[in-house]
DNA sequence: CTCCTGTGAC
DNA sequence: GTCACAGGAG
């Protein structure tokens, strides 16, 4: 396997299964054997080949890879970590497998195979659909690789996840049942572990702060609310236009204010919610009345105040300007 | 982090 | 018709 077709397989096999890519494979190679030949065809040509493969953008990026191999590596793949990452289409795992397979170098390639293996074997708990996590997989993978031929280890760890250690474990058959930590106290079905992410809602608001005098106007959330006994401006919902504000402003709190600035957007989750505020600041010359459960706070003395957490932010941020 | 891409299982 | 998947990109 030449260093290219390593390349073109495993993307190839991004996406598709192994018995879907090998006459694709086997064509490809045929129709274009080397960088030099694929850059030199059209995309039409490429996307010809790749046609009935899915996920295009893929072929192209081969095809745009190819045309860089021949302007800046005399049309070879070139073996190093750093010049590979600017080849498009070449992430963790195909830059691992490329360094691995077609140089023989000791590198990790952690796919959902390997990651099914490794987490069943360590019994290791923690979510992998967090980068972090992902990236503890990469060093033990790269940690347990031998100095002699590591290839070998990483290819098998991938056979094994695949053939063996799948969604659905088939234990008996496997050679590391005795070895496999999760199988030994029962439980390798539990992982990988993933937590199933729970769709946030994304929510824009707009806080008004209201400057009179050395005072700012805020609300205390009542009992029962969300956020209830902290602190918070008061805030329009919603995406809008400035005039919008300036009408709720007067229907909301019957006073007139002058805009004076924005401050820069905050953003800040909780639950299930993701907030981005876009904070502004406006001056009162006057008022007669404040809406119920709001007052005017000291500037200097809102920072001893509870806030919640996003509009403690707005607070540091117009206490900084 | 979140989003994107097509597919295939439900 | 909705969701999970699997890797990459921004």
């Amino acid at each position: 396997m030449s260093p290219y077709s390593v390349w073109v397989s495993e993307v190839m096999l991004q996406q598709t299964q192994a018995i879907t890519v090998i006459p694709y494979f086997n064509r490809w190679m045929k129709r274009f054997p080397n960088p030099k030949a694929l850059a030199d065809a059209s995309e039409q040509e490429v996307i010809k080949e790749w046609e009935g493969l899915g996920y295009y953008s893929r072929a192209r990026n081969l095809h745009q890879g190819a045309k860089l191999l021949v302007e800046a590596y005399r049309g070879e793949l070139p073996n190093t970590r750093e010049e590979l990452c600017k080849i498009k289409g070449i992430g963790e795992y195909t830059l691992g497998a490329i360094l691995s397979f077609a140089f023989k170098k000791k590198a990790a390639a952690v796919d959902g195979n390997t990651l099914r293996v490794l987490s069943r074997f360590f019994a290791i708990e923690e979510d992998i659909s967090k980068g972090t996590t992902q990236k503890k997989f990469q060093k033990l993978a790269f940690d347990i690789l031998p100095d002699k031929e590591p290839e070998v280890l990483v290819e098998a760890l991938i056979e094994l996840g695949a053939t063996i250690c799948q969604k659905k474990p088939r234990c008996l058959l496997c050679p590391l049942q005795t070895g496999c930590q999760s199988r030994r106290e029962g439980r390798e079905e539990s992982f990988p572990v993933k937590v199933k992410k729970l769709k946030s809602v994304r929510l824009v608001r707009h806080p008004l702060l209201f400057i009179w005098q050395d005072y700012l106007l805020i609300r205390r959330c009542k009992e029962g609310e969300i956020m209830s006994g902290l602190y918070e401006f008061p805030y329009f919902e919603g995406e809008t236009l400035p005039s919008k504000i300036e009408k709720y402003v007067q229907d909301t709190y019957f006073f007139k204010a002058a805009f004076k600035k924005v401050l820069p957007k905050e953003k800040h989750s909780f639950t299930v919610h993701q907030v981005t505020l876009f904070p502004q600041v406006f001056t009162l010359k006057s008022y007669e009345k404040l809406p119920k459960d709001y007052v005017f706070e000291k500037i200097e003395k809102l920072t001893l105040l509870p806030f919640s957490s996003g509009h403690r932010k707005v607070l540091l941020s117009f206490i900084k300007n």
